[in-house]
DNA sequence: AAGCAATAG
DNA sequence: GGTTCTATTGCTT
């Protein structure tokens, strides 16, 4: 219900097209890089005194979604407006957070305490995300190292565009001072002149606030820093709408703020509870800790991090986000327990995330389907996801506007992965569908892709670089794998030699250890996902030469008909029979049954159920369970254990200790870095289109 | 390559 | 710590 698809709203086009008049700064984007910025301080970081030097800033929008809706709807920035999710307020504005509502307060409490509280539904993020990326193309368009995190935060690394104005600075030091907030000081106390890098940063800073809300009309703060740890936590000292610069003789200070260790980006729930088994809750306890102690828990690369990460120290590169990497559409529900209303919500799903895929220009080479249990006893929260390879010929059909038709092949390969996590026979009940497309693939126009789908390469990519520093294969080859300049504009009009070529090299630059994955378009999983929903004599090649109109009718008569053969399962172990006897239990059957129904046709790859119907013998009650208790409890609960004991749902985890994972040594860095020079172009994310 | 955990907004 | 709707990275198999 949510995902209505109403798709492109044009209201928004006036900001989008002044994206190119980048001029202000902009010396920046095209050159940028080599040398300076990693100049050997790769690897030896000590937090001491000296000289980290670079310059990082932290971009953090006030209530985006908020904002993004008053920018919709300007009456709204007068009344208190909350963002509704489902049954909770996600974020609000200003005037609402005066009145007393929150961030995450459910929308009874809100409406409790602020019955004039106005609220707008926040589950469909199209218009959010659109803005979201607006923000990062603005900022990139300034300076190529922008890194997003979430749709409302972005990192920069300015550090070369700091180093090329003081260069063509004069001495001449008149008027040299911090823009905004200065931590921990007051402003006339310090001596901009001792910190020219953070001075020019902060500049910087101002201008692209000032940027975003000229151009986009969005406010939000900065943080001025020499890491992006630094940056992020000095952001949000001020707020809403300021700015604020870190020295590097307050980074203890600012550390020592913080009210906990679960304060401390880069640290969640579980490692703070590890922490705290040790007996460390505060910053103090985490910088005292010897590096053993927490080596013996934590393993020696992450008792490190850890340990730099309360001294204020971080060498994390910005790492450039570029197009999203995966696109997924979920919806959240208090209870899905039939295979029908799988079946509803799995279409509406994909309707909706094959058409964003089909803007997006890309070829998506994997699917993924994920799911979250309702479970009586436990809250368990836990999510199980199956996925699988996209047959080539329906990504073509995702990319190249069949998307009516990629839904009806996908939604029978959705539902083949449905069953892999869901026993048939068993009563299910679901809280959340998740649809994923990932292994994100750019085509050059037509026919050249084919020659290259094979999926990204592993890590031994050696992609030189330049600059000798630090720069992992992975990196490389994400730029690589990135569009190229008008990326999406050139393949829609017709086509891009220059592209195919860059294409061509990042195919090259990587292995190809490819071979059966993408290659063959018929390959295995292109047959069983086809052939599961045809009539045994129908071939699936000829089917796919079929009108739409013929197909989707062979296929709607594939579900009303199919063998109900597992449906007498249903009744195991004297449990309630299911629900009543609709026509969901055809469907259900149906769906079930696209494993078993036409196995005489193709081989196939499942075929792990099935080898008996459930019996009452399958159904045992763990050594703990008093089967007199058992029958004492309700039908219902009766039902959500067997099926949860019967999928042998992992042992729950203790929640005292964990594994000791004492790591074998050598593992030396990974991920780490990646600098890279060009400026990077995502302007599709931003085309009004 | 698949599945999940952890982290994040 | 959970609620929503995403998205990323790293671990493990």
């Amino acid at each position: 219900m949510e995902n209505s698809e109403d798709e492109m709203e044009e209201d928004e086009a006036e900001w989008t097209n002044s994206f190119v008049d980048s001029s202000a700064l902009s010396s920046a984007a095209a050159s940028a890089s080599s040398s300076s910025s990693t100049s050997g301080r790769g690897t030896s970081n000590k937090p001491g005194p000296g000289h980290d030097h670079r310059v990082i800033l932290h971009f953090d929008l006030d209530c985006f979604y908020a904002q993004v809706e008053m920018i919709r709807n300007p009456a709204l920035r007068e009344v208190p407006l909350g963002i509704q999710q489902k049954y909770i307020i996600v974020t609000c504005n200003y005037v609402a957070r005066d009145l007393g509502v929150t961030k995450l307060m459910s929308v009874t409490d809100a409406k409790e305490k602020c019955p004039s509280l106005v609220l707008v539904r926040g589950e469909d993020l199209t218009h959010y995300r659109e803005m979201s990326y607006k923000v990062t193309e603005l900022l990139t368009s300034y300076c190529p190292l922008v890194e997003r995190l979430g749709f409302d935060e972005n990192f920069v690394d300015v550090t070369d565009l700091v180093e090329r104005r003081l260069a063509e600075m004069a001495t001449e030091s008149d008027g040299f001072s911090f823009k905004g907030h200065v931590y921990g000081r007051s402003s006339a106390d310090v001596k901009a002149a001792d910190y020219p890098a953070l001075v020019l940063g902060s500049h910087i800073a101002a201008e692209l606030r000032e940027a975003l809300s000229g151009k986009l009309g969005l406010t939000g703060c900065a943080g001025v820093a020499s890491n992006k740890l630094l940056a992020k936590l000095v952001s949000g000292t001020f707020k809403p709408n300021q700015q604020t610069v870190l020295l590097p003789e307050n980074v203890s200070d600012i550390m020592d703020s913080l009210s906990g260790l679960r304060k401390v980006p880069g640290v969640g729930h579980q490692t703070a509870k590890r922490l705290q088994a040790l007996g460390l809750v505060s910053v103090k306890d985490l910088q005292l800790c010897p590096l053993d102690d927490l080596a013996t828990e934590f393993g020696g690369a992450t008792a490190q991090r850890l340990k730099n990460l309360v001294l204020g120290v971080d060498d994390s590169p910005v790492t450039p986000s570029g197009p999203p990497q995966s696109l997924s559409d979920e919806d959240s529900f208090k209870k899905m327990s039939s295979p029908q209303e799988v079946l509803e919500k799995v279409q509406q799903l994909l309707t909706s995330l094959v058409e964003r895929m089909h803007k997006d220009g890309r070829q998506p080479q994997t699917f993924r389907l994920t799911i979250r249990r309702y479970s009586a006893t436990n809250k368990w929260f836990g999510r199980e996801s199956r996925q699988c390879p996209i047959p080539n010929h329906v990504g073509q059909k995702i990319s190249s506007g069949g998307s009516e038709d990629a839904v009806v092949l996908l939604v029978p390969l959705a539902m083949k992965l449905f069953n892999k996590m869901v026993d048939g026979g068993a009563a299910f009940h679901l809280t959340l569908i998740n649809v994923c497309f990932s292994n994100l693939q750019s085509r050059g126009a037509g026919a050249i892709t084919s020659f290259f789908t094979p999926a990204t390469s592993p890590g031994k990519t050696q992609a030189q670089v330049q600059d000798g520093s630090s720069d992992s294969g992975v990196i490389a080859q994400r730029r690589l794998a990135r569009k190229g300049p008008f990326g999406c504009e050139a393949s829609l009009h017709g086509f891009t030699r220059k592209q195919s070529s860059v294409v061509a090299a990042a195919a090259a630059a990587r292995k190809a250890s490819c071979s059966e994955a993408g290659r063959d378009p018929d390959d295995s999983t292109t047959t069983s996902a086809v052939t599961h929903r045809l009539p045994a004599n129908v071939d699936p090649e000829v089917f796919e030469l079929l009108p739409e109109e013929i197909q989707k009718e062979l296929l709607a008569s594939d579900f009303a008909l199919s063998s109900p053969s597992v449906s007498d399962s249903a009744h195991m172990s004297g449990n309630k029979p299911p629900q009543t006897f609709t026509d969901s239990e055809n469907i259900k059957a149906a769906a079930n049954g696209f494993d078993s129904t036409s196995r005489g046709t193709g081989g196939d790859v499942t075929d792990e159920e099935r080898p008996s119907l459930p019996r009452s013998s399958d159904c045992e009650f763990p050594g703990n369970v008093d089967p007199g208790v058992f029958s004492e409890l309700p039908p219902d609960v009766q039902r959500e254990l067997l099926s949860e004991w019967k999928q042998q749902k992992p042992a729950l985890k203790t929640p005292s200790s964990r594994k000791p994972a004492a790591r074998s040594s050598t593992s030396r860095d990974r991920k780490t870095a990646g600098r890279s020079s060009q400026a990077n172009n995502l302007f599709k994310y931003f085309k009004p289109s």
